[in-house]
DNA sequence: CAAGTTCAATACGGTTGTGTATCCAATACA
DNA sequence: TGTATTGGATACACAACCGTATTGAACTTG
């Protein structure tokens, strides 16, 4: 019934999905394969089938991840670019966004960097990756301030790079103390001020 | 010869030393109790004679390090408050100086606090930590805007909250690229912006 | 409709890792 | 000096996990 293709793309996603999941609850180490399977509804006769080896599933799941991530980016852009509103809901906007669970989000991108601050090869993936996703907020950036008419004392890149290193680090406090650190409270207290402080009226 | 007491509390010693670097190098649950082991050059017998668990033994290195970064601080508050030079320099010298290793410190508090984001009472401990950190920082704040006749418009936890998010959030950049994301480049260019918004002569 | 192919399930072997129980040496103490 | 205690080593039982080999079922194709 189910063309064979189909089906098999279907269980490596399947499969996928369910890593996700156990790597956020258990983290990267704490997931056995058995219990990735279990998640998607396998056995590890499927995903031996469809994987070489655990490690090969780390990559393809990251570079899943990535390419979806890429994609929502790439639909977000335009919008973004066009709506009214300031340059920083603007970033913030397609920060949160594409991320719809930012705790899940968070668990599994912090655990991929830890591993590929071990292993140069994943540093390498990794680091492509978020130079794509750094170059799709620099030019959101770079539009937005043409459109309004500034001018950046700073490279737009380093100002992005900054807005990428503040939301992350505020968003571990933020999941560490909830109640404390309300999501993106620190973002919109200081972001104003940096962003004053770099942008002049172009003449 | 040697004193039992002392011999005991020294094999504890070692075997936490021991911890520190093999986690630091393969991660929580890639770090197997032999490798532990092994590294503090004893076996697995001197291990569960001093800690009942692998758990156990991660919350008593995390207590073991806590304690000496607190103490560290303890003794650099006092100088930095008193000598010369900026607020900023003040706090980016104690972020920088309590930790010798950053590739290693990184690696070990970023672990912790993804275990501690699954397990609340790693939580707890954790934020508990934390808040003692953020206190001495905010003093230091605090001190150096007095003496040097400064009024903040956000509170001053607020400010060391923000600065600690960018901090941890750049440091992870940096051990990413360290050719393009120099150490301290981002708190460099950045922080000095938030504190001139922030900061107003004292009427 | 029969042979071949694909994909996932089952069964198995071997390795690794944890924790316990026992043993041995060294020190403390009577 | 002889006995008791303590700390660490050795040996062992047991479970978890990985990866492979084999089997079986569904689908494709000639």
């Amino acid at each position: 019934m189910e063309p064979p293709k189909r089906r098999r793309s279907a269980t490596r996603a399947r499969l996928l999905d369910g890593a996700l999941e156990v790597f956020a609850e258990r983290g990267f180490h704490g997931a056995s394969v058995e219990d990735i399977c279990d998640r998607a509804g396998f056995t590890r006769g499927a995903f031996y089938s469809n994987f070489g080896s655990k490690d090969e599933l780390v990559l393809a799941l990251f570079q899943a991840t990535t390419d979806r991530l890429l994609e929502q980016i790439a639909a977000l852009l335009p919008d973004l670019a066009n709506q009214p509103g300031t340059l920083l809901d603007a970033v913030l906007g397609l920060l949160g966004e594409t991320a719809p669970d930012q705790r899940q989000w968070h668990l599994i991108s912090t655990e991929f960097t830890l591993h590929a601050l071990r292993h140069p090869e994943a540093a390498r993936a990794l680091n492509e990756q978020r130079a794509m996703f750094r170059a799709s907020l620099t030019q959101l950036v770079e539009e937005i301030a043409e459109t309004s008419g500034m001018t950046m004392s700073v490279p737009p890149e380093q100002f992005v790079r900054m807005i990428i290193a503040l939301h992350e680090g505020a968003r571990s406090q933020s999941l560490l103390e909830p109640r404390k650190v309300p999501a993106g409270s620190l973002e919109h207290t200081f972001l104003p001020m940096v962003l004053e402080a770099v942008s002049r009226p172009s003449r």
